[in-house]
DNA sequence: TTAAAGTATACGGAAAAGCATATATTTATG
DNA sequence: CATAAATATATGCTTTTCCGTATACTTTAA
């Protein structure tokens, strides 16, 4: 990955509210996503399937549910790069509002309530 | 700017190539960087103007010449971003090669040698 | 084995990005 | 004033990106 495929992957609002959830929570599903930016299946699928092919997220299945996460095998010049990426996102207050539902603790993994 | 703007500013190599020489040299003209990268004068230009657009460069003419810099006047949560940028570019060895031509001391600034 | 949930992908269209080429604009200079 | 240099912009085109919709695939559960 070059750095200017790096930042074409953050050029996308819909792309860095994802990142910006898988961050904070570690790991989501895509209905989990889908539920908390509140956009289309396709829609998320499409973004986090690109973000996957660039090596920026890696993706597991669990059962009926494919979750991903931040792929922890990044280049070393990613990691302050996507750490001042959020920390910029937060201090903008862009997608402030965006949170995942919460989830019973005895519910997850297994059934995410989203879905 | 919006992050998402922001880093979609940096997601073209040639956007990407001005901008590393911007800092390392602090300004350059128009006709400086089209020798530098090696490409033509309006698709230099155009970059450019997208990137004053945004607000991520100045301009300021001078006589013949069009000197561009890095907006001094960034928010701050840019800067961290554009060092580790940098950062990034350097630890990968892209664009190592690009280098202005070298200006005699008491030739600058009044007549680039490039042009 | 059928149905339903979760996810991925195909398809077609709209919008944006990027480019080469040509031309306009601004400034300096003879 | 005419010309040349530096820069900006217009034009037409190709490519890429993004999206909604429809559909296919995979897994679970009945």
């Amino acid at each position: 990955m070059t750095p200017a495929q790096f930042f074409k992957c953050l050029s996308d609002d819909t792309r860095l509210r994802c990142i910006t959830l898988l961050h904070k929570e570690g790991r989501l599903c895509v209905c989990e996503l889908t539920a908390a930016l509140a956009l289309s299946q396709p829609k998320i699928s499409r973004h986090l399937a690109s973000l996957r092919q660039c090596g920026l997220l890696q993706d597991s299945r669990e059962g009926q549910w494919v979750y991903y996460r931040i792929n922890p095998e990044l280049p070393a010049w990613t990691w302050p790069l996507l750490q001042n990426a959020l920390a910029a996102v937060e201090s903008t207050g862009h997608f402030k509002n965006d949170q995942v539902r919460l989830q019973q603790m005895d519910a997850r993994p297994d059934t995410p309530l989203c879905c």
